[in-house]
Order: structure tokens, then C-alpha cells, then sequence
DNA sequence: CATGAATCATTCTGGTCCTGAATGGTTTGG
DNA sequence: CCAAACCATTCAGGACCAGAATGATTCATG
């Protein structure tokens, strides 16, 4: 939620018991902790989802990148933008057509990528921590499995 | 994420396997969906957390339920305003302490909180389609104690 | 091959959501 | 009885994001 609808007690309703609600709500909590966590890098979520969608050969215009993360092209900008300051990434002009900005990961921005990737496996154990490693792969399969259907990544 | 990350492809890192991205991502698209779907009834998603956490029958001054939230006091007041506006909560002065202002949910505020809960858990059978039986239990219970873990609900 | 439509990146403007500071009423401890 | 603490409210401002407007480039079609 957009952050999210954040309830936390008295709920008599079952609302609380949805999935829905529990995917939310558990998504902040755990983005906010991701956002502080990268902080220190200078980058926000979007910067790290930015990053991960490029992958560290993959090559792809900034019209593209936004129509997958699912942003205005204008937020796209903005993003690059910060990410070549980090020198994360660069832009080249595509010979091919001129109007198109070609994004790639540069060695730093793969840097990056691997620092915040290790954080999040770091907060992904603290997270799951209460659960059985059977419960773990259950977790990751169902998530992934909604992910797919939601036409995610 | 405030919103979230929201990668989609060309990951070579890992990071998108990783349960924190996976969560983030999938429940700003989930809350991203329930905010549309609410948004005919003039609630957002805050709304119904806060409706959830007064619960039926629940009553607590505004301090509390912005510290439950985990939300500026000033931001629960414009909650409670409009949820007052639309006759969903009640705002009464406690006698016992003149300055706290309590909240009730009100039948229609009771109404509303229903009708979310409906469309939530329509929204449940959409997200679980691909998931069988024994997936939804174990999904079910791996949120719940990561919730409780994090000290959600 | 010329020109109008379409596409891409960029800038700018504005809206929404949220926090933190300032204010005023109320309570409480010494 | 007074100062400190507390609650609700208002206000100003910041972060983030979408959409419109602009300019450059490409494409389609006659």
C-alpha cells in the first residue's frame, strides 16, 4: 500500500486475516526497512529496482525500463539521472535511432547491486527467521508463483 | 515500498529471488489493486486500516491508534476526519480526560469495513489461483508468523 | 522524397501523501 | 497553584510521482 494500510490491532472483521492485507502491509514494513538499509548508498527502491532490471549485460531503453517497472517515462528520467551521478549506470545514444537512451549497468552499479542484493539476504533471514526451512521453501514458491501470475518478473 | 521497487526482468544478481524484493514488490501491486477497488467507496487504504484497527466494538484515542499505525498523530487526524465526513467513526471527547478523542466505528463504518473485507478476499482467490490448497495454508501461515514477528498485527 | 504522424527523452507544473513544528486546551505532580 | 507533560489540531513544507508541453528523431505514405 502506498504504502499500506497499516492496522495493527482490535480488528474483529477478518480483514487482517486476508492475504491481501497481510501482503501489504508486510511489504511496507519490510520496503521501509530495505529503504533505510540502502539508504546509506544513496539509493531509494526504485534506484535498486532500476538496477535489477538492468542486469548486469541487459541493455534497454528508458521507455522500455519504465514500461516494465511500471513508471511515468518523466520518473524514469529522474531515476537515471541519480544513477549516472552514482556513475551506477551509464547512457549512450543508440546509433540505431537516435531518440532512444540506452541504459547499462556500469562495474560500480554492479557494486551496488551486489551490496543491496546482500542486504536484503541478510534482512530475508532476519524476516524468516521464525520459520521452519520447510516453511521457507513453501513461502518462496508461493510467492514466486503469485509474482509469475501477476505478471511481475 | 512506498511503494516499492517494481523490477520486472533481466535480473543477473539474485536480487529479485530474494523474499524481501518478492514481498515488497507483490504487495504494492496487490495494494495498488485494493486501492482501486476501494476507491468507489472514497477510502483509501489507510482508511481501512484504520477502520480494521478500531475493530467492531474497539475504542482508543488517536495517539494510540497513530502510534499502532505507525503514523503522525497529525495524519490521524485527516484520517479520522474523513472517516467522520463519510459516518464511518465517531468522535468522542472522553469524560475521564477531556483531551483524548476517542474513536468508535459507527454501523455504517462497520458496513464499509465489510464490503472491504468482501473485496479483499475476492482479491485473495484472484492472487491464489495458481496455488493449491495446501500452498494457500502454508503461505497463509508463513505471513502470519512473520507479522507477528515484526510486531504487525 | 517530402511531409505529417508517431516515438523517445526531457522539463516543468501540479497533486497527493506524509512528517514535523507551532498552537491551544487539558491534566498532573510536586 | 504552577510548571511540565500530553493530546488534538492546524499549518507549512518536503518527497515522490503522474501528466502535459516541448524538441529531436524516425517512420509511413503518398
Amino acid at each position: 500500500m502506498n504504502e499500506a494500510m497499516g492496522a495493527t490491532a482490535g480488528d474483529a472483521s477478518g480483514l487482517t486475516s486476508t492475504v491481501v492485507f497481510r501482503l501489504g502491509t508486510l511489504g511496507t514494513v519490510v520496503t521501509d526497512r530495505f529503504t533505510r538499509e540502502i539508504e546509506g548508498l544513496g539509493l531509494k527502491p526504485k534506484h535498486v529496482g532500476l538496477m535489477a532490471a538492468l542486469g548486469r549485460a541487459a541493455v534497454a531503453s528508458q521507455q522500455e525500463l519504465a514500461a516494465r517497472m511500471g513508471v511515468a517515462p518523466s520518473l524514469m528520467v529522474s531515476l537515471a539521472d541519480h544513477l549516472e551521478d552514482l556513475g551506477a549506470v551509464q547512457r549512450v545514444r543508440d546509433p540505431r535511432d537516435r531518440r532512444r537512451q540506452v541504459l547499462t549497468l556500469t562495474e560500480e552499479g554492479q557494486r551496488l547491486l551486489d551490496r543491496c542484493t546482500s542486504m536484503a539476504r541478510t534482512l530475508d533471514e532476519e524476516l524468516m527467521a521464525g520459520l521452519t526451512e520447510k516453511q521457507r521453501k513453501a513461502l518462496a514458491e508461493a510467492l514466486h508463483v503469485m509474482a509469475k501470475r501477476a505478471g511481475l518478473p
